[in-house]
DNA sequence: CGCGTTACGTACCGATCGGTACGTGGAGAA
DNA sequence: TTCTCCACGTACCGATCGGTACGTAACGCG
């Protein structure tokens, strides 16, 4: 199957909304969410992100960089210096993603996180047959 | 790195909170949300959850039942009947999280949507240099 | 004139993801 | 008896993801 970003307005059949699906891909790559939340304090510069964020490596910072430039979430500003000097930061589109859903699912998973260790615990224990994916 | 379902208790740094990285991890899949969307009205047998979606394989979806059972969004129900007749349904965990932050999702996107289409368009046309990462 | 810093780009690699194709087991229908 | 239905399981494959390692261009510093 072709990339959901294609797909954003093809959406045949699906679920509810298709739409979804564009925003679920959004949280896609292991790293763009992290990223996002590093940039909710205010701009930051790579190497301030990845000091912030631990064990991410450059060119998969990068990438997310790119990604979420191209979605419209973040934005990329470049000073003209010695050592040059480029800042990331939120876009308002950005801010209302990470203030709005993303915040939800903070927030869900502060509440339910145990609940969701538990379950998967339960789970190994009463369906250990097959040779567990993942 | 390893997964991040290794990772769910030692959370060394990342930004806010790495449970955060836990939760983003639900909506990895590709489809897992979708299915969890499929869900959402009650309970549904494999055939009516691939004939409501479009275009996931018979594999994937087996894959991402299995993936929400052990995360304990899902519960399998299994009938003793002629042809096989195999229930799934969302748990009281698996409702939570659709009626939450996943409803939270799908507001956004209707709101912002057009907006984010524009940015990405936007974004196309002022940086069309590099090789147009995906 | 090296050397360090910063923000990238490039090459390569192993693991994973999603897809296609096909097999299996048991019960009812033809 | 053979066929069909249903819920899987298995084998294989190409694409993508994230990681490591290394190179580059521009500038300031000693």
């Amino acid at each position: 199957m072709a990339r959901m970003s294609e797909l954003t307005d093809s959406c045949v059949e699906l679920v509810a909304d298709c739409r979804l699906r564009a925003a679920t891909d959004l949280f896609a790559h292991t790293w763009d969410p992290v990223v996002l939340m590093a940039l909710r304090p205010g701009p930051r510069r790579r190497r301030e992100l990845r000091a912030a964020i631990g064990g991410l490596s450059d060119k998969v910072l990068t990438e997310a960089l790119r990604r979420l430039c191209a979605h419209g979430l973040v934005e990329r500003h470049s000073f003209a210096q010695a050592p040059p000097r480029v800042e990331y930061a939120l876009t308002r589109l950005g801010h209302s993603l990470v203030d709005g859903p993303m915040k939800a699912l903070g927030d869900w998973t502060r509440k339910h996180g145990d609940e969701l260790l538990d379950a998967q615990e339960h789970a190994a224990r009463t369906l250990p047959a097959p040779p567990r994916p993942r």
